[in-house]
DNA sequence: ATGGTCGAGCTTCGA
């Protein structure tokens, strides 16, 4: 049988959770990596998402970012909840072994502005992230990377490219730096399939942007090429995104054969 | 018009 793993930024765990329970009633994907939880360890929902028939695992903090996996069969190994050698206080990463396939779940930092300090500190972190990566890629050859990367990769993933030129998300030094991850033996999900124009996987709250379609696709799966093989269809759900009081972000599911 | 709206948690910051 068909394994889904989904990705999706929640902005707030705890106030998605009828949302998130819902989507895995009706999807029942395999593993879900979560984003921006914005809950400390001690708050985490984890009864709930246990009675609903997942395994946790979570690294949180108050208010900001936090990342969670959460698997319907197997147990999490080798859990990580830090980038090796870069000391960040900011839960941006969460990895752990899933019946031997490697899940590196990240909240790639936003940027704010091109040149800022938040830009730097986004381009470092993207620099850590990516010599892990590369030696994460030689110890499991089936490796997905995955979360909110806050990068759309090309000109088909911004709605109005003129707009966007050179914006944060969407410059030529996150690209590049996104390119340097996949460039190390990894390959974007999204673009394995035949899509429509216009697929998005967020879009602003401000200015009714989720009805005009004013979006960035800049959630992504990245799989190794042993799963690129298995890789069998991937999509944007933007269901969720329609519903009262929705996270900015739609999940992005993919589906593997055996 | 350089705005708009969310979430957390506190009267502002981050996205």
């Amino acid at each position: 049988m068909n394994k889904k793993i989904a990705t999706w930024n929640v902005n707030s765990l705890r106030v998605r959770m009828p949302q998130l329970l819902d989507w895995l009633a009706n999807e029942q994907p395999e593993i879900v990596a979560l984003q921006e939880t914005k809950v400390q360890d001690s708050d985490f929902p984890a009864d709930a998402l246990e009675v609903a028939g997942y395994k946790v695992i979570y690294s949180g903090q108050k208010s900001y970012n936090g990342m969670a996996i959460i698997s319907r069969h197997f147990d999490a190994d080798e859990i990580i909840t830090d980038i090796p050698g870069l000391d960040d206080p900011q839960r941006r990463i969460l990895a752990a072994t899933y019946n031997g396939l490697r899940l590196i779940n990240l909240y790639v930092p936003n940027g704010q502005r091109l040149g800022s300090d938040k830009f730097h500190y986004k381009l470092e972190w993207i620099n850590h992230v990516r010599q892990y990566i590369a030696s994460q890629l030689q110890q499991h050859p089936r490796l997905l990377v995955v979360g909110d990367f806050n990068i759309a990769p090309d000109e088909r993933d911004v709605c109005d490219p003129t707009k966007w030129h050179d914006k944060i998300l969407c410059s030529e030094q996150e690209r590049a730096a996104l390119q340097q991850i996949t460039a190390c033996g990894l390959q974007d999900c999204f673009r394995l399939f035949d899509q429509p124009e216009g697929c998005f996987s967020w879009w602003d709250y401000r200015a009714a942007a989720f009805r005009r379609n004013l979006g960035l696709r800049i959630d992504l799966i990245l799989a190794s090429d042993v799963l690129c093989k298995h890789a069998v269809s991937c999509h944007i759900d933007t269901s969720p995104r329609s519903l009262e009081r929705p996270s900015d972000h739609a999940p992005v599911v993919a589906e593997f054969a055996d």
